[in-house]
DNA sequence: AAGTATAACATGTTTAAACAAGTTTGCGCG
DNA sequence: CGCGCAAACTTGTTTAAACATGTTATACTT
């Protein structure tokens, strides 16, 4: 539900780009043209414009215009640079998620597990290990840890569905940021055996390490998702400053 | 070297919260003291502070206010979001980088490489393999194609340089815009060979694609990074956006 | 016909102002 | 003392205007 003008314009004109209403390679009408067409100030259309930016959909190019450069991404692709959760991105891309809860426990917080997740030590919190299919092909491992002051109520119930759902429909929070950082680890024996993976294969796994902070701005989830490398593919769209 | 108003503020804002002069976790001065200090308009500040939320430095909250939520990377982090040469974000983290050139030859594009590179089929590029060195240590190899019409003069003294730092500061070249795909693949008797690495050990590669393009829209540089699994480390910030 | 100056048009930066909406503070009343 | 409301903060959205800078098309001059 977009509720502000802006965010208006850039699904709209994402959309557009997305069903190639503007040609690829060709550019897009002018910011005047764009003011009348949404019936805005210029410094609107531009906000929604330089969202289309940093998504990688278009480039601006001072004097001449805005160039469509979208390329439709491959199915099983991830988007960085937003936080979506599993069920989401599987959705996305017309696919048929679903999880199996393997452990769901609640555990108070020691000084190694502080280090990892960057809970404070003595914090109670879940730990909640759970397996993503997707279309019945097990693809990912993820290890959870929610601080149970902020994620009340959880449950193993709601962890076999969505999670995220949860936390923003039912608690109404607001979650609002993540850093994530991808490594290639060993795989484990739990990570061959779930994800039926034979070692002599390969022998790796692609990890995604994520510590999100609600609105806040305290942190409350620490998660290791840990992808069957096969079908691991992140897609990042970067800007180079100018004059950086 | 800052050119405009919000980038100053914005730089010193961040040297700020990396160099602790604002606490971790605590808030910022609010946009009112900021407006004073760097005797600018709101939009102007907004603007800086609006980077530091994407660079994931820090969080707003409407009616508190915004909040450090910086921490530092670790020293092998390479950071996504933006385009960096393998030379400056070996500088950025104290290390010295060195680079060997392993194949430097002229190619016609052919159908099977257009699919691959995004190249228009008979284009004429130039192909290189890159061998890098940190501290002496053999990390990442590259196989670069770049477009010869868009980047006349490459020579293979140039690559075992900064190919970079020439198409910038030689060739007058904006590099613009970077679509970044991470995957998993398997060790090839290349990345064997020259990473010194034993496939008993680690029998996959994190690899980085890229295609980049440049001012003019134009993509001029196809490359696929093939990194040591042990060594390998991206680092991203997400940020939720509200009602998505 | 070629070259140059100019006008028209593109995006980039900055300021100012008004209103909206969420949070905290403090005052006053019961 | 405690509750509630209002004032005084905070950030979020939108408009308007001016000037800067880069590109393209036009028209004029030679």
């Amino acid at each position: 539900m977009p509720k502000s003008k802006y965010d208006t314009i850039y699904k709209d004109l994402k959309r557009k780009i997305e069903s190639n209403e503007y040609a690829s390679q060709e550019l897009l009408p002018s910011e005047n043209i764009l003011i009348q067409t949404y019936d805005c100030s210029r410094n609107t259309v531009r906000r929604a414009v330089s969202r289309l930016v940093t998504d990688g959909y278009v480039q601006t190019m001072q004097g001449k215009g805005v160039r469509n450069i979208y390329q439709p991404t491959p199915q099983t692709a991830f988007t960085l640079g937003e936080i979506e959760s599993f069920r989401e991105s599987a959705i996305r891309n017309g696919r048929v998620p679903s999880t199996k809860v393997l452990v769901f426990m609640e555990i108070t917080v020691n000084d190694s597990l502080s280090g990892k997740t960057g809970f404070p030590a003595g914090a109670e919190a879940y730990y909640i290990q759970r397996l993503h299919f997707l279309d019945d092909m097990p693809l990912i491992i993820n290890h959870n840890y929610f601080r149970k002051e902020c994620t009340p109520g959880l449950t193993k119930e709601i962890a076999e569905n969505s999670i995220y759902q949860y936390l923003e429909q039912d608690l109404r929070m607001a979650i609002v940021n993540s850093r994530r950082v991808m490594t290639v680890e060993k795989i484990t024996e739990i990570d061959e055996k779930y994800l039926e993976l034979n070692s002599e294969e390969y022998n790796c796994m692609a990890v995604v390490s994520s510590y999100t902070y609600n609105s806040d701005g305290i942190l409350f989830e620490f998660t290791q998702s840990r992808h069957r490398p096969d079908y691991f593919r992140f897609q990042d769209n970067a800007v180079r400053r100018s004059g950086a």
